[in-house]
DNA sequence: ATTTACATTAAAACAATTCTAAACTGTTGA
DNA sequence: TCAACAGTTTAGAATTGTTTTAATGTAAAT
């Protein structure tokens, strides 16, 4: 599989070494056809389901942090207990589900563009994110 | 001061027995001419600064989130350790300073209007919240 | 091979938030 | 007015996500 190659570079790109546990975390996030959102704990329990390979959570947590510093992962601001990352990171925003505490990404056909006319002074943007929150129709504001 | 029965009205319409601790914390809240953004531990901070008054936690947590619940407070989303709030609860949206954790209110001049086209089948939009995050020009990206 | 700097790990530390259970206090209705 | 009830306050304990620690292990350069 050259997808290990792949891997090592992104490591290397991100300042870390390709070792045997940094690999399998690479292999569930970048080696699936879709992108998708996860939590710290939802990736970890992947690791020991699918590869049956125990991880501890410091290695996680420090490879996936190296990861959104280089760009290859995207946190999504969200105030929840928990954070969420985002395998897609092109400019996108997203729906968030109350009743499934569930991401949606929204697509160009779901939103415009935002257009943003002011800055603070000094300042510049690294990044703007809409967050739309939705919920059954039925259902108490939260 | 007529405004303690606002605060009692306030109060009573979230459902809650207006005490002596939570009229502190309405006055902190509620009293200031302008609106501001605070975190749990601000506020507990400043009620017992200015007011010299001692009030556990759990009060201040459940005062809080019943004035969310009934719409009196906001909650702004941001992935940070802590909750922020806000006293605004007009429709409006947010810089944060990545160089301070300072959230700033973007006025209809700073922002165009998000327009969303397509929602989610059978959901109902609750929220549409944009945060702009910002920081120093000579700053590595967070 | 040896060395060295970086990694992994389990466990401890930490910080925000929630829960608990006992003491307390608005409120209601006799 | 006052007893009784239901909701409230409180300190501290529990919980949860995340970070740190310090000992052991390993990739990579020499």
């Amino acid at each position: 599989m050259s997808n290990i190659n792949i891997y090592t570079e992104k490591l290397r790109e991100s300042g870390l070494r390709p070792t045997r546990q940094r690999l399998k975390i690479c292999e569930v996030l970048f080696s699936p056809e879709k992108t998708f959102h996860f939590t710290i704990n939802d990736l970890t329990k992947i690791i020991e389901d699918k590869l049956s390979e125990k991880i501890s959570l410091a290695t996680v947590y420090n490879t996936i942090h190296a990861f959104k510093k280089k760009g290859y992962l995207k946190e999504i601001s969200i105030n929840s207990d928990k954070s969420y990352f985002d395998t897609n990171v092109t400019e996108h925003h997203h729906f968030f589900d109350e009743d499934t505490n569930e991401l949606i990404d929204c697509s160009n056909d779901d939103i415009d563009s935002v257009n943003i006319k002011k800055n603070i002074t000094g300042k510049k943007i690294k990044s703007v994110e809409v967050l739309i929150k939705v919920a059954s129709d039925n259902q108490n504001q939260k």
